[in-house]
DNA sequence: AGTGCGATTGACT
DNA sequence: GTCAATCGCACTA
């Protein structure tokens, strides 16, 4: 059976465009909780999203700022798909596209608790400690096995990037500055599970 | 055509 | 706590 269909059967139906909020900083704290799944050629790698930051239109701190160009086009697709680029040469990382078709923001993902294949990811990461194998945007899309090559996917469609549903429970959302930035600093726009040992940046953040 | 740097990570003092 | 690695790409000329 082709890795997708597995993952279907296992619980992971897409997300439908429509459920999606058609706002930035809703949808960020709305994908909290909610799971990533890649289905690769090894088999099914997935995680709950426990830490976003939303980068919303005309955010100055954010890859769409200075309008379209090639590598951040897809970030101006219609809402649910896939943004992933390079960072510092040698981290991918993995965003959400949020807005309308035509306008520039996206959601990036920050750290998943793993739940499928984790095998594959102490394989892929080679480390051993299930808490820093996805903490971090650079680490998780390591773990998943995401690169430019999923750029531009539709998130909403089964295979072979897609986010699905997570469990009924409503998550305990903290909201707090986002990290890592020189610019922008001051606006509320991280969204993390509190105290969730998944969770990237200093402890403090994430009460 | 050349230059500077980033939504990070991992190794090391 | 500090710091180098590493490369695609946007920006300047």
């Amino acid at each position: 059976m082709a890795a997708v269909d597995q993952a279907i059967d296992s619980g992971y139906a897409a997300i439908a465009r429509a459920a999606l909020p058609v706002d930035t900083v809703k949808l960020a704290r709305w994908l909290i909780g909610r799971i990533v799944v890649h289905a690769t050629a090894d088999g099914v790698l997935s995680g709950r999203i426990v830490e976003t930051e939303a980068y919303p239109p005309g955010d100055a701190a954010g890859h769409a700022f200075r309008g379209r160009t090639p590598r951040n086009s897809t970030l101006f697709e219609e809402p649910g798909h896939a943004y992933v680029y390079l960072a510092y040469g040698l981290s991918f990382m993995l965003n959400v596209s949020s807005e309308p078709a035509g306008v520039g923001a996206g959601v990036l993902i920050r750290a998943l608790e793993p739940l499928e294949g984790i095998a594959a990811m102490r394989r892929r990461r080679g480390v051993q400690a299930l808490r820093d194998l996805a903490r971090g945007p650079g680490r998780l899309t390591a773990a998943l096995a995401i690169d430019r090559s999923l750029d531009g996917v539709d998130l909403c469609r089964p295979g072979p990037l897609w986010l699905a549903h997570g469990p009924a429970d409503v998550p305990d959302i903290g909201q707090g500055p986002r990290i890592g930035l020189s610019w922008e600093v001051e606006r509320p726009l991280r969204f993390h599970v509190r105290n969730n040992r998944f969770v990237s940046g200093p402890k403090a953040l994430n009460r």
